[in-house]
RNA sequence: GGUCUGGUAGCUCAGUUGGAUAGAGCAACAGCCUUCUAAGCUGUGGGUCAUAGGUUCGAAUCCUAUCCAGAUCACCA
């Protein structure tokens, strides 16, 4: 529709003033609210070609697209702006168009892969990974659904000299105790042994320092440090004692994450494990040597220079040969598009790596230049405390698993007092509200665009009520309710609509945000923004419950009239799941 | 200090790539349940779009400077 009249707009630009595509980028809008039309063309660009004035100008163009273009009622002109008003039969054709046209299932466009997650396997999820994990997840989400191929991957943490300190911790002073038997999940068991340590390496220093000891001496000279680096050389030269207790406290971190990953509703298409890529870089820092695109220091380490594009110096290899974590990245970009190929690599992480990335970036292209344009890094801004940021090792941590706990509880009390799931089997009534509860969460977070940072307070619990997941699941939830009551109307769908409706403004209103849905997708595709979609179905829901409001829609008696109420409702309902969908949210029938 | 990002109603956020009178939701106030689910609907109040210049028919949007907040500039990851 949009491009038919488009087209017809070009066409009489073309004829009246022989305007061609390319001098002028011609775009239609939606008309604003407060102004007759439906489509708003400006003409104030026009003006240089016509050499007319503006009123006269806007006249010429609207009165020979309708006689043109036969789905256009009318049009009127206010000041430099054409108000288009299409015909009433043409919406609801185009509302039989969307509602009986089969998913078409597009050809996979590209394969996109994606990494997000990539947990440390210390540190028990907070809300900063709660975050980027709904961002990953709903991202992805949101790009298959916009036609392409998507690879959901996790690169996990899992080695270190910080992972050493949580197993010193647990050699030195965890007497054998276990996530079992102490009944704490896995992931908080070691990340308390991480604490622990930090806490006994204070302690150890203050005391040095005590002893007339210097600050920068006492760090060097703590024995459990000494004793975390030495832990750290066995683990790297294999030791079979150190490398069971690793596996060991890994599997327990895992089964916690597991657990988190599954209330979150996240999963991946492959897992990678640091231990197994860290050595990945090392050989292609030493090709790039012998092609001097790296430069060996006095000493020994290896460097690129970037001071020419208006970076610095990073260093890539240490002076005794170890890798640093730039390093190991090379070595798995440059893997992975050796093993899937993808179209584009995109990194969820936090906006604290932006330079990372753009260092990355710039190394690559000068090993691999064709693919270092398809490295995209998705950056978000930190989540944060009014009072600042939240730090593991001072406890001021919103723990993901204990929101999740409080949303769950808030969703149990709001039903209780509305009371109408009450009487459901209780594993139904948990299921819907798990459902609401993150639903809740997830909206809060997806919509706020990415790159705004999120400033949190614990004390003002976050909303169900206005602009938030639960609202639009309850606009769903009331919609599956009419259409069930429906059912008793055997009312058959299969017939399209009478075009000879008159739609109301609301009605038309709906129609016209049900057509953008393709778009919207796209656009959040693009902009990679899942808050694009959720400002979508927040307008779609809050219109409909106005529609809702103003039409008692079953006991209408003219039957087409009916008729386009209940697939305009289908069409809404479908909508707001697949687009609820893309958020990582789930729809309950009931609420 | 250099670089990057943000600053829109009391609070949380939109603002379709430069268009008309800057919009929602919370919170406040006033209404609406005998009628398909009131987690809803309707209305009222609330703004120097950080500040100052500039670009043009037209700026919250583009440019410059300044202020504020955050991030980053390691032989950490």
């Amino acid at each position: 529709m949009k491009t038919i009249l488009l087209n017809s707009i070009k066409q009489a630009l073309f004829s009246l003033y022989s305007i061609d595509d390319k001098s002028i980028i011609i775009s239609i809008e939606k008309t604003r609210e407060g102004f007759t039309g439906d489509f708003t063309f400006v003409v104030f660009p026009i003006l240089q070609f016509s050499k007319k004035k503006t009123e006269e100008t806007a006249n010429e163009i609207g009165s020979y697209i309708s006689k043109q273009c036969d789905i256009i009622s009318s049009y009127n002109i206010v000041k430099g702006f054409l108000n288009i008003s299409i015909k009433n039969n043409i919406w609801i054709s185009e509302l039989n168009k969307i509602f009986f046209s089969k998913e078409e299932k597009t050809e996979n466009k590209s394969t996109v892969m994606i990494e997000f997650s990539s947990p440390n396997t210390n540190k028990p999820l907070h809300l900063g990974h709660i975050r980027n994990n709904l961002l990953g997840d709903s991202i992805s989400r949101i790009i298959e659904k916009d036609g392409n191929k998507v690879i959901k991957v996790n690169l996990i943490n899992d080695r270190g000299i910080h992972i050493c300190k949580s197993m010193l911790a647990w050699i030195k002073w965890g007497n054998g105790a276990t996530p079992e038997s102490t009944g704490i999940k896995g992931d908080k068991f070691v990340g308390d042994y991480y604490v622990l340590f930090n806490d006994k390496y204070k302690k150890q220093i203050e005391d040095l320092i005590k002893e007339g000891k210097t600050e920068e001496e006492a760090k060097n000279a703590a024995t459990l440090l000494l004793e975390t680096r030495e832990l750290l050389r066995k683990w790297e030269n294999n030791d079979t004692e150190i490398i069971k207790i690793w596996n060991l406290m890994n599997s327990w971190v895992y089964q916690g994450f597991e657990i988190t990953y599954k209330n979150l509703g996240i999963s991946f298409d492959k897992i990678y494990y640091e231990s197994q890529t860290y050595l990945l870089g090392k050989s292609v820092v030493t090709e790039g040597l012998e092609k001097g695109i790296f430069v060996r220091d006095t000493d020994n380490s290896v460097w690129i220079d970037l001071t020419n594009e208006g970076l610095d110096r990073k260093i890539l290899l240490r002076s005794d040969g170890t890798t640093v974590y730039i390093t190991q990245d090379i070595g798995t970009v440059l893997k992975r598009f050796e093993e899937y190929n993808p179209d584009k690599l995109i990194y969820v992480v936090g906006d604290e790596q932006n330079y990372h990335f753009e260092v990355l970036k710039k190394i690559i292209s000068k090993i691999d230049p064709e693919n270092s344009e398809k490295i995209k890094h998705l950056s978000y801004g930190m989540v944060e405390l009014p009072d600042g940021k939240m730090k593991s090792r001072e406890g001021t941590v919103v723990d993901a698993d204990d929101l999740i706990e409080n949303m769950i509880q808030t969703a149990e009390e709001i039903s209780e007092t509305s009371g109408k799931i009450n009487e459901l089997e209780s594993y139904e009534k948990n299921e819907i509200i798990h459902q609401i509860a993150l639903g809740a969460l997830k909206y809060y977070i997806l919509k706020i665009d990415p790159k705004k940072q999120i400033i949190y307070n614990p004390k003002e619990s976050i909303d169900f009520n206005g602009n938030t997941g639960p609202f639009i699941q309850y606009t769903f939830a009331r919609i599956e309710s009419i259409l069930k009551n429906a059912e008793k109307l055997n009312f058959n769908y299969n017939f399209k609509l009478s075009e000879n409706i008159k739609l109301s403004e609301i009605e038309l209103k709906i129609i016209s945000e049900l057509l953008e849905f393709k778009n919207t997708i796209h656009e959040a595709a693009e902009k990679y923004n899942p808050g694009i979609i959720a400002n979508y179905i927040f307008e779609l829901a809050k219109n409909y419950n106005q529609f809702y409001h103003d039409n008692n829609i079953l006991k209408e008696t003219n039957r087409d009239i009916l008729h386009l109420r209940l697939i305009l409702s289908k069409q809404v309902s479908i909508t707001i799941k697949e687009s609820m969908n893309l958020l990582g949210i789930k729809v309950p029938n009931k609420m």
